[in-house]
DNA sequence: ACGATCGATGCCGTTCCGGAATGGTCGACC
DNA sequence: GGTCGACCATTCCGGAACGGCATCGATCGT
């Protein structure tokens, strides 16, 4: 078995051609290295090295092996490099649930933001129902998961990432579209297409108490998985909705988006279990900072 | 630094995830391995193992470090391996340099049996004139070199690797064109084509003295570098000419080829430095050992 | 023929490693 | 809740390995 402190020496011992030059580099004296080279020689079977008193000179298995005792000891050093990089978060993946509207709102800036500031870490994305957030990133399938606030945390750890208000989509062909901003008041009696209840519970609900407290009772007539459907539903003249600002990126034909006025907010969360060693995911979570004002 | 006994023990510790059954598997107790993996986590300055006395768990840098470590660790049996593979001879390189005439006849199965006998070796050929290979030789850019006999080898090694007769390449229009073969009496007053005398001057005076020997004075009118060159010019009429029979695989329109009766062989021998090193050299002499037959 | 250079060898003090015994902690089970 | 068992950490000790020093032997240049 060689060792890689006598890689070190033969790989000296190649560079120089000279033992006293080679142990001088080696921060040794000549007669260890002479030991050294001569017992990797006798652990191989195979003569490396042709030495007379005047010259130094590879075989060919020599030349080889310097080759190779190179690859070995740029690899091992490579293998602490990686580990600490691991340690500082600076190398490894994050895995992330996240709700398909984040695709459209807290995704890419974190995506950029982050790939941009920690190069090595793949941040491995995961389009996951809301409702299975929690137990995927309980079982350490996902790092984190981003979903709209929720009640029940499951004993996660949340930070808000996203606030942003609701608007109003409607189509573009409905009377109430000749308004620049329209008033929760206004919406009495529209069909209204929403999320479903056990999808996005706090988006639901914060509709409902909106249109509530405005005195409209809510005439929910379809349900959505996805705030994308919603949209498209409107766009076809199905009825309105109250749908994230970030949502008036999707545009649509015969689909229109109105300002709501003393809008409601809803916010987007990032949960983490707390005693999740991943390095990484705090790199992740420092990432997010700032998305707010960016998204 | 931490060296490869330690990422052995590192290696064998995340496989088993048990530091009894590790240090079982590493021929060893339990406590030295349990300090083994302390002083890498000391040398990295980076914890790789989470252990409470129930369980034992690798961290993200863990994980890739045991990643790295197994790579390392194959990378330097390999490099174990491909040092006594070189020394045997069965992993580096051969340059030999050949006479352009050999590629038609001794170094297509050369090439063949190596390479099937010894996949491991590069065999790199290069087209040398023959007169510079004792130089190239002995200089150590080529291993060998294949040419006709010569009668200064330089103090060079040599062994014949190829005994072919002579045969007359003539003019299919020629008069003598109609004998099934030919004696060297009946090409007296013939205009002879011929290798230059200082390129083979084995080959010439072999043509020479064979003509001598018949009573006929050779009439040498053109003289060239190449065997191939040789038929080309016969071919067009210009002479006739005295040339390995390994060359009636060269066809060309207006060339024939005839048996010479009592013909004169001509012999192929391969050159090396008896003090060549290259362990590849040997298995290279070995292949050629039934070259003869097969060509 | 002599000196200088260079690698190999003998010897010694120190360090490092592995084994045996022991300690300490946690979970399981009665 | 107390005891037992599993498991990793710590301590101590004997042996092997390593590096430094001094020296030898061979070779080349002067």
């Amino acid at each position: 078995m060689v060792d890689l402190r006598q890689m070190r020496c033969f790989v000296a011992l190649a560079d120089t051609l000279h033992f006293g030059r080679a142990a001088q580099r080696l921060h040794m004296t000549q007669p260890p290295l002479s030991r050294q080279i001569a017992a990797i020689e006798k652990a191989l079977g195979v003569r490396l090295v042709e030495r007379d008193s005047r010259r130094v000179a590879l075989t060919a298995a020599g030349l080889r092996f310097a080759d190779d005792a190179r690859a070995v000891l740029t690899a091992a050093e490579q293998a602490e490099r990686n580990a600490r990089l691991a340690h500082a978060g600076e190398l490894g993946e994050v895995h992330v649930g996240f709700m398909m509207h984040a695709a459209h709102s807290s995704v890419p800036p974190m995506t950029r933001r982050f790939t941009a500031a920690h190069p090595g870490v793949a941040l491995r994305l995961h389009e996951t129902f809301p409702a299975e957030l929690p137990a995927r990133i309980l079982d350490g399938r996902l790092d984190a998961g981003i979903g709209f606030r929720v009640d029940d945390t499951h004993g996660l750890c949340s930070r808000v990432i996203l606030e942003e208000p609701l608007c109003v989509a409607l189509p573009s062909a409905h009377a109430l579209s000749g308004h620049a901003s329209l008033r929760a008041g206004q919406l009495a009696g529209e069909p209204l297409v929403a999320v479903a209840e056990d999808v996005a519970p706090t988006l639901r609900r914060t509709i409902h108490d909106h249109l509530l407290r405005a005195g409209v009772a809510p005439d929910i007539r379809l349900e959505t998985h996805l705030q994308q459907s919603i949209v498209s539903l409107v766009a076809e003249g199905l009825g309105v909705a109250l749908v994230p600002s970030s949502m008036r990126r999707i545009t649509l034909p015969g689909l229109a988006y109105r300002d709501l006025e003393d809008a409601p907010t809803i916010e987007q969360v990032i949960y983490w279990r707390r005693d999740n060693l991943n390095p990484a995911l705090p790199r992740l979570l420092a990432s997010l900072e700032a998305i707010d004002g960016e998204a």
